[in-house]
RNA sequence: GGCGUCGUAGCUCAGAUGGUAGAGCAGAGGACUGAAAAUCCUUGUGUCACUGGUUCGAUUCCAGUCGAUGCCA
């Protein structure tokens, strides 16, 4: 029997496992943790709710019990989260997980919050409840213009380069630069910090038509499950912004009565193939992913399999 | 069968008293550092149903054909 000692010259291995919503990660990725024995870190920012189960397709009881998950619904709707949050963590399992495995598996379509574990993310500020309800005030009284008004004083460079139609962004940014006393351009360093584990990414992708097949089948099953009393029973809830998501915003319309059923059916699907599409604007961009065909597990075995991956730098 | 209305971008529709056309949605591309399934940006050439006629010129006017629809029979 060899038994891989527990040392540092024996790096552990994060697999990451992304792609599109609705591409296959669930089901591959858990076929992948069976191989390695290991266990699953979810980089899903909706499936970490408890309350939301059908709309965010997360992985079932079966799969669950097949294979130990870990923040998949961990979170309350009224629990304020976000990505640093994340980064510690997921860290700090991933430190408890790799004492038992060399090999851990992260999967999720958020790619903002994949790389805050891979790479991590610049320190900042969390958002403060009060001074973001005043930048709010600032934008519905003032526009865009009051808020770029505040950022040219506050933190000219960022001024030059921000998206400045973006309101979410122009308010971030001022909430920084007013919480720290110091500009947000200075503050972020966007500099790798190190982890003492090796990454893989992984992608999945299908081609469009075969994904958009996919969306629709799988937002038709999800109503079948009954999705619109899991989003009924969250009316009253509707404006937390954990619930501003894809599946569960068209049937509040629908609620709401200013569409369809029919509609909010064919809306979901509609944003979620949107959805999928700003997912792999965003990943394409990421040079360290090797894509497979969703199929292609013989592929992607190989790959795993022959292991000179563990070699590379990184 | 008669009379009327309509037929313009993938869809819903606007428009030009005749000089080959434009919105919304969808689609496509992009951005992205604590709200990220979020938020935001860019992007519109199509036999203007078909066939003739009038005209320097017709998608626009006229006639016919076909299709849709409404009313009357």
């Amino acid at each position: 029997m060899t038994v891989i000692p527990m040392t540092t010259d024996v790096p552990h291995q994060l697999i990451v496992i992304t792609g599109p919503t609705a591409v296959g990660k669930t089901s591959l990725t858990i076929q992948i943790a069976r191989h390695f024995f290991t266990e699953i870190i979810s980089a899903d920012s909706r499936q970490f709710y408890k309350e939301m189960r059908i709309g965010t397709a997360r992985p079932s009881k079966t799969e669950m019990k097949a294979v130990p998950h870990h923040f998949i619904g961990h979170l309350s709707i009224h629990d304020p989260y976000n990505v640093s949050r994340f980064e510690n963590d997921a860290l700090s399992k991933l430190e408890d997980l790799f004492s038992k495995h060399h090999i851990v598996l992260l999967t999720g379509g958020a790619g903002l919050y994949i790389n805050a574990v891979c790479s991590g993310i610049d320190e900042l500020p969390d958002p403060d409840d009060s001074l973001r309800e005043g930048l709010k005030e600032l934008y519905l009284k003032g526009g865009i213009a009051a808020l770029l008004d505040r950022l040219k004083d506050l933190d000219p460079d960022y001024y030059r380069t921000v998206d400045r139609a973006n309101p979410k962004r122009l308010m971030r940014a001022l909430e920084v630069c007013i919480t720290t006393g110091q500009t947000y351009t200075s503050l972020r360093k966007n500099k790798p910090k190190p982890r003492d584990f090796r990454v893989i990414k992984i992608g999945l992708f299908r081609d469009k038509e075969d994904l958009a097949k996919r969306i629709s089948d799988r937002t038709d099953a999800m109503m079948a499950e009954g999705l619109l009393d899991e989003v009924k029973s969250l009316y009253p809830f509707r404006h937390l912004n954990a619930l501003n998501t894809v599946g569960y915003k068209e049937l509040f319309q629908c609620i709401d009565k200013e569409i369809t059923l029919s509609q909010a059916v064919e809306k979901i699907k509609t944003n979620t193939r949107r959805y999928a599409k700003r997912q792999m604007t965003w990943f394409r961009k990421d040079e360290d992913i090797r894509w497979f065909h969703a199929d292609d597990v013989e592929g992607i075995s190989r790959m795993l399999d022959a292991g000179c991956w563990m070699l590379d730098a990184g």
